[in-house]
DNA sequence: AACCAGGCTCTCC
DNA sequence: GGAGAGCATGGT
């Protein structure tokens, strides 16, 4: 099937797919891209100021790449003239991807106090293993898969430490009943969500924002909190995202994304992105 | 070659 | 309820 989707100046694939949301993609040559979603795939082409897609389901990536959302409206009510608007400047082509909220909840779990390469090769390596052969590429693996594979799997791709957290909560899953899970409050799924082996406020707020669509949330990395070490010094992450939601509202998850491939990228270039004092 | 990475759990106070 | 150690592993 095919997708064509324009380039626009709120809409950059390369900004969406690099701002740390989505890790089973690769760029295969210059602006030619391999994606997995789900169950999905697509091939992605860049030319002529659109992306040519063919792909196992034009619906479904017509959605996952949110063209929903007014981007252009939260960036402009989010502008401050300081860090914020320069990150919009910066990574004003970023969408917030609708990814599955199985794939986020163990996408997450192997993120915890790694980096994006090691996240994406772990990925890869348990769906290639785990996950359904859709003839040409591995889907992303059920909790049943998940939780018959065993913690000796998940050593042996080098998850670590987090062998445990994924058993164990898939195991969970398999025996809880998530059907109300799409009507509770932000506050309450991420209750729900913390229960979790392995699911922290850091952790569930990425899968509310990435997996849920829930914008009141504000996750909190080491990326973040160094941004913010300035104007809050000495304050922990878990704190310093109650603060930054209460600021930001209903547009926090946005505002988090800008700032985080700003930091992100900005470093690379040996820049030091922070928060100024006046 | 140390330090770090989209942190969390557990223990001890 | 808060601070600290320990955690697996490879990227930089």
């Amino acid at each position: 099937m095919e997708l064509i989707i324009e380039k626009t100046p709120t809409f950059d694939l390369r900004q969406t797919l690099d701002s740390g949301q989505v890790f089973r993609y690769k760029e295969i040559e210059k602006d030619k891209w391999l994606l997995y979603a789900w169950g999905e795939r697509a091939f992605i082409e860049e030319k002529n100021g659109a992306y040519y897609f063919d792909c196992t389901d034009a619906a479904y990536f017509q959605n996952y790449l949110d063209f929903d959302t007014k981007y252009d409206i939260i960036q402009m009510k989010t502008q401050d003239k300081g860090l914020i608007s320069s990150a919009i400047e910066f990574g004003k082509g970023i969408h917030l991807l609708k990814q599955n909220p199985f794939e986020t909840i163990f996408s997450f779990l192997i993120s915890q106090n790694n980096n994006i390469p090691r996240i994406k090769s772990i990925i890869e390596r348990v769906c290639d293993a785990l996950g359904e052969d859709k003839g040409g590429y591995h889907a992303f693996p059920t909790v049943d898969a998940i939780s018959c594979a065993g913690q000796e799997f998940f050593h042996s791709v080098g998850a670590g430490y987090r062998a445990e957290y994924l058993v164990k909560t898939a195991k969970t899953l398999l025996e809880t009943d998530m059907s109300g899970w799409d009507t509770l409050k932000t506050d309450d799924l991420r209750g729900e969500l913390i229960k979790l082996h392995g699911v922290g406020r850091k952790v569930a707020d990425c899968i509310l924002l990435f997996g849920y669509a829930r914008y009141d949330v504000f996750p909190v990395d080491t990326w973040i909190l160094k941004i913010f070490s300035n104007e809050y010094p000495k304050v922990d992450a878990n704190k310093l995202s109650g603060l930054l939601v209460k600021k930001y509202g209903n547009y926090s998850g946005f505002v988090q994304q800008w700032l985080y491939y700003f930091g992100r990228e900005e470093k690379k270039y040996g820049q030091k992105p922070s928060v100024i004092i006046r």
